[in-house]
DNA sequence: TCAATTAACGAAAGCGCTTTCGGTAAAGAG
DNA sequence: CTCTTTACCGAAAGCGCTTTCGTTAATTGA
């Protein structure tokens, strides 16, 4: 590859003069720059990163840390929505992401220490679990950070409106005449899951609708399989509710197979609500009612929150509330 | 940060020799390498990841290149799976993943030049579109690369059997006494497109099948719409297929969905297919049978046979084809 | 006992780039 | 015509690490 000296030495310029052209200095002519443009392109020269990093301390990398309970990875489909979006907002202002193990040469170090050791300008994280203790330590550190999908923590946030979001769903539902309403939560150790059950509480209350014995129940983490115990124990309650706000549409598809399983059907005999919009949401049959969770804007905001700070050379504590979206499929009808 | 010149400073030996002791040299004594380490661990020291690659030359570091027609980018299911499992993979031996973009400052570059710029070891990609200049360009550079979902390029291959998948495809149909078969095909102009066609001419003509005219139809890029409309226009055929092998599962959504539309029923008017096994297909109605990819094994392999030409610092030609398994769920009946 | 090994360590150069600080020549001011 | 600006360029140090090659001291062999 080559580099600054060939083409200093091809156009006969110093190295300083070159990388000066590069950066767009104001004490190199016109002329001259022009001159070491053309040898750039002639030479096919590209600068070296690591180089350029070390030099001015900023590599132009973001970490992202990406972690939930269920060890899906990027496949998890709400996360990488997230990240999908984040990237594209952070290639437009010129960063790369990196995804970082915790595997150094076989040293086994934290998140923190990997992230350093590459250091990234800015680590974005989204994990379900407010406690983690990696993810402490990286909020607690110097680096900007900006975390998604928790709500109370000392550092930048990106979160969906859960509180709003349970609201609406059981608002709707009970205009749609539905009174016996359950909820299967998410895990209440997760601020998602907390919040929407706070929502559906709140919404309860303002509706003065009790919540029988039994309707709260603890889904879980969200993921499928849960969500069918969950429903499987819902249904064998005395008094079965009409309707269920499910705390995330994983855990919605279970609680519909539960449902069916048992030979009843959905909508006509229980109406089910999920919270995400995942995309096999509108597939699945009946097609699932849910709350829209905007992955897009949440991935934006968090770019900007990140990049603000970055560029700031300061940590800001600030919370960003994303609004959420009432989507209306097939999966509640009117209580009969 | 701590740098290798306070560790040596702190315990009085030379910056030389903090990091042979660092790196297992044998001409550092035990005893030395022992108040190195205990200073590393006092001191908090990391090595600096940029001066480190500066220095050697190697980044551990591996470039992702992820395109595929729809720009779902990360959400999209297939592709998203392989490289979380090449991520475990690569991880594992220490390397960290890298997704770059075209944009370095605003400057618009290649891939090649990006991943140059950021002196990755390696490179993976999948894409598509076999003739895209930007990965042929990556192929012709000296950069290790192995490439997914491709079958005849001129270096490191992982894919699918997907002749192999279609002839199962097509063998299941016909041992459920179907004759007349359709295919609505990947667009011919990716490998997997047209490698699946060949698997099912193949089987047909092994079973000595004519292919009805119209019964082989383009259903372009693996989109749930493009699979529709393909469907639509099988369905306007005097003579309508009693089964369709659809190439992509996204596909066979769109299809199931039109031959609804029209008032049939899957699978007892039409049995229908799909490829890839990607998560929704389990729970959509009917659940869809379909030809499961092996994403772990192909990010497995992908990524073993990258480290392999990391390690031998040369580019390999090779290629490993994955085999495919048929997953009997509910789409498929047999013929009435 | 003396020469030849071996063990343990360090000086210094180098990786490719940025940035401070000075210096020179040309332009402008008086 | 002299003095001060301004425009343009380069020397050199520094970023944090690795690696070659010497050097010294301790050890071995005869």
């Amino acid at each position: 590859m080559a580099t600054i000296y060939d083409i200093a030495k091809k156009t006969g310029f110093s190295t300083t003069t070159v990388s000066k052209a590069l950066n767009n200095y104001s004490d190199v002519s016109e002329k001259t720059k022009q001159k070491i443009l053309q040898a750039v392109e002639e030479m096919g020269y590209l600068p070296n990163a690591h180089a350029q990093s070390l030099s001015t301390k900023k590599s132009w990398t973001i970490g992202v840390m990406f972690s939930e309970s269920n060890e899906v990875g990027m496949k998890h489909p709400f996360f990488s929505a997230i990240i999908e979006s984040f990237r594209k907002n952070a290639e437009r202002e010129g960063y790369d992401l990196i995804f970082a193990s915790r595997n150094l040469r076989n040293r086994d170090i934290s998140y923190l220490e990997h992230f350093s050791y590459r250091a990234v300008d800015g680590i974005v994280v989204i994990c379900s679990d407010p406690q983690d203790p990696q993810v402490q330590e990286m909020i607690n550190s110097t680096i900007p950070i900006v975390v998604i999908d928790m709500n109370k923590q000392n550092c930048s946030l990106v979160f969906s409106d859960n509180i709003e979001g349970g609201k609406l769903a059981v608002n709707y539902l009970h205009s749609l005449g539905h009174t016996k309403i359950a909820h299967i939560a998410g895990d209440a150790l997760t601020d998602a899951g907390a919040e929407r059950i706070k929502g559906f509480k709140k919404a309860m209350d303002e509706l003065e609708l009790p919540i029988q014995d039994g309707y709260l129940i603890n889904g879980g983490l969200f993921s499928i399989d849960e969500g069918r115990v969950a429903m499987e124990k819902l249904l064998m309650l005395e008094d079965v509710p009409s309707a269920v706000f499910v705390a995330g549409d994983h855990m919605a598809i279970g609680a519909i197979e539960a449902i069916k399983e048992k030979g009843l059907c959905v909508p006509e005999d229980i109406s089910i609500i999920g919270y995400d919009d995942i995309e096999m949401a509108a597939y699945i049959t009946p097609k699932l009612t849910t709350i829209k969770q905007d992955t897009d804007m949440i991935g934006y905001q968090a770019a900007k929150l990140l990049m603000k700070q970055i560029i700031q050379k300061k940590k800001l504590i600030t919370s960003k509330r994303i609004p959420v979206e009432l989507i209306i499929r097939e999966s509640c009808a009117p209580k009969k």
